[in-house]
DNA sequence: TTGAAAGCGGTACCAG
DNA sequence: CTGGTACCGCTTTCAA
């Protein structure tokens, strides 16, 4: 293969100077290049199959139309990875490319990746976390437009906008969900302590029964993990060796992998999903909440809408020079959606 | 903050010109630069804490130390992320840096991303896919090193390097494990056609049977999809109503989801895992395979090793300019490896 | 041993 | 309306 047509190539093809290709090629050839040579240009341009240098492009311009992404684990686990899809969609439509670099959880890695990513002057930066958390901004995203997905700017002062799940809103109604459908006894196997996703979506739940006039019996909800057997194990606390009219007849689960534990547990125990109990997931992650038996009713995390909004945001502001939250607010909220398959249903009656 | 220093600030600071300063840094100062000259430049660098710009470099050198991955769904699934893991641990330890670019299964976007990566000057290329499969190779990465992970040239006659893991092989140390707890009767749920991981795997479970001169029940062996849902289906098929003389000791599974739907289904049978029933998973899925209850017995595959093994094989055509198969092998074969958990057991005497 | 200059591929300004 | 030229930041050749 031959190398690529230059700037200079076309022009030669079509009789004229670099500067009437550059500038026809931009669109600013009106008023500037007679009409002739401009068809001449795009014709030329067209034979040799030109398309600029955007190496040379990026160093003349001091701008990529790259956005760096940086996470800390979104591609290597198998979590939250459509966040970066919906990011994705939304500046490759806008002529953006993004490059991710995935940290591994190493937080050592994230100053050297932004520098690296800054150093190839990306025109901004995202920062996308598996699970909501709090993040110690790198301080190269200050330098450039920036904005945070599914994490929060840890500093005394945040000074990065972050788009983050509804997360109180989403555990509400996913607690009105089965209130709803009669139940009153409800468990909440909320996950580690460690991520503030799990407190928020207690919050959530708390607040649904207040609404309701309902009180939350205090040992109904505990910590459990975010596991398969971290769920089995608090399921079989719940329920084995207890009478039915002691057993919760509801189980909300913090992530649907804890869902797939009680499920597990309540079919050792020979209990029916959804007759003898229901059970919520939240997440709905791929393939596992839709393929489980039964299917699991939960509340999907908005990944596609957070990622498309935080690039929407992040590009507007590349595009229009201001900082990300020009709008004033530093925080974009994306509500759950609640996806009601088969694990919950009515309460049973107490015959 | 100021601009970031350039060679030209470097050279004035240690009052000389560009040219030497660009001599020392790169190590051939000796010989061309004064002694003095090449400590005050190195001082001078040091202190306006210069690095060379990577975009004036790549323009200059035509070479970018950026490998494009690409890949069909790696980022966006849950599934196969740690073979770019295991790639990037590689290219970042010799000075690499990789970009990914997913097409979230969107075939008609391989060759864009392809031709956007050749256009920034990448130095070589990567196609990683979720789930071994033939791949035909977009033109654009014909034109620099490439190298294929997971995934095979599907042409006539192929051109490119892949590293694959050993299904064959994985599917018959498998086995062997089952044969060796003493089951004879073994059940396989293999996944679905599409994937030429299923038959490969199931070659291998077909060898150690004949290894052992043990026959293969025609009926034992069947297609059930790669999820909890066909896995829970094919599962109650195989033992829902039949006496256990009747029922297989043992089932393999092609995926650790359809070992799930298998353990989920023995759980409503009543069937203890391993007791009454040994299950094998495959692949060692992150947070599934070690968190079931009971955790599977699964056959690991050598995600970051396959990484890893295709990127070395990549960045070392790169570097010598050769192709990336001057081994004169188009494949390489990463073995997979067998983790012993809690749902396999010794065969249950037929009391 | 050093510095000047060309060139990588563009864009933009400015005479002509 | 057009072509020449400077410059983005760096490496490399060549003369001094």
């Amino acid at each position: 293969m031959q190398r690529k047509a230059t700037a200079l190539d076309v022009a030669k093809r079509a009789g004229v100077s670099r500067s009437a290709v550059s500038l026809v090629l931009n669109g600013r050839g009106d008023g500037n290049v007679a009409k002739e040579s401009q068809d001449r240009i795009r014709q030329a341009a067209a034979e040799l199959n030109y398309s600029p240098n955007p190496i040379a492009l990026s160093l003349r311009n001091q701008r990529t139309r790259v956005i760096g992404i940086v996470s800390d684990e979104v591609v290597t686990s198998p979590f939250d990875g459509n966040i970066i899809g919906g990011a994705d969609d939304v500046a490759r439509s806008r002529g953006f490319v993004t490059v991710v670099m995935d940290t591994e959880l190493d937080s050592s890695r994230d100053a050297s990746a932004v520098e690296t990513l800054l150093d190839r002057q990306v025109d901004g930066l995202m920062y996308v976390t598996v699970g909501l958390k709090p993040l110690d901004v790198p301080q190269g995203m200050l330098r450039v437009p920036s904005v945070l997905a599914n994490c929060i700017d840890n500093a005394p002062v945040p000074r990065l906008h972050h788009v983050i799940p509804d997360e109180v809103s989403g555990g509400r109604e996913a607690t009105e969900h089965l209130l709803g459908l009669g139940h009153r006894d409800i468990a909440f196997l909320a996950g580690a302590q460690s991520s503030p996703a799990a407190p928020l979506r207690v919050q959530g739940f708390r607040a649904a029964f207040d609404s309701a006039g309902l009180p939350v019996r205090a040992d109904r909800v505990f910590l459990a993990g975010w596991d398969i057997d971290t769920g089995f194990n608090g399921a079989m606390k719940l329920l084995d060796g207890v009478s039915p009219a002691e057993r919760p007849t509801a189980i909300m689960c913090a992530n649907d992998r804890l869902a797939v534990g009680v499920v597990l547990a309540a079919a050792r125990l020979g209990l029916s999903v959804p007759r003898d109990l229901s059970i919520m997931g939240y997440d709905d992650e791929f393939r596992i909440a839709n393929t489980m038996v039964p299917a699991l009713t939960t509340m999907a995390l908005p990944l596609r809408d957070m990622g498309a909004t935080a690039m929407t945001r992040l590009l507007d502001a590349v595009e229009s020079g201001d900082p990300v939250d020009s709008a004033g607010t530093l925080e974009t909220m994306v509500p759950c959606r609640l996806v009601i398959r088969e694990s919950t249903g009515p309460v049973p009656s107490l015959a």
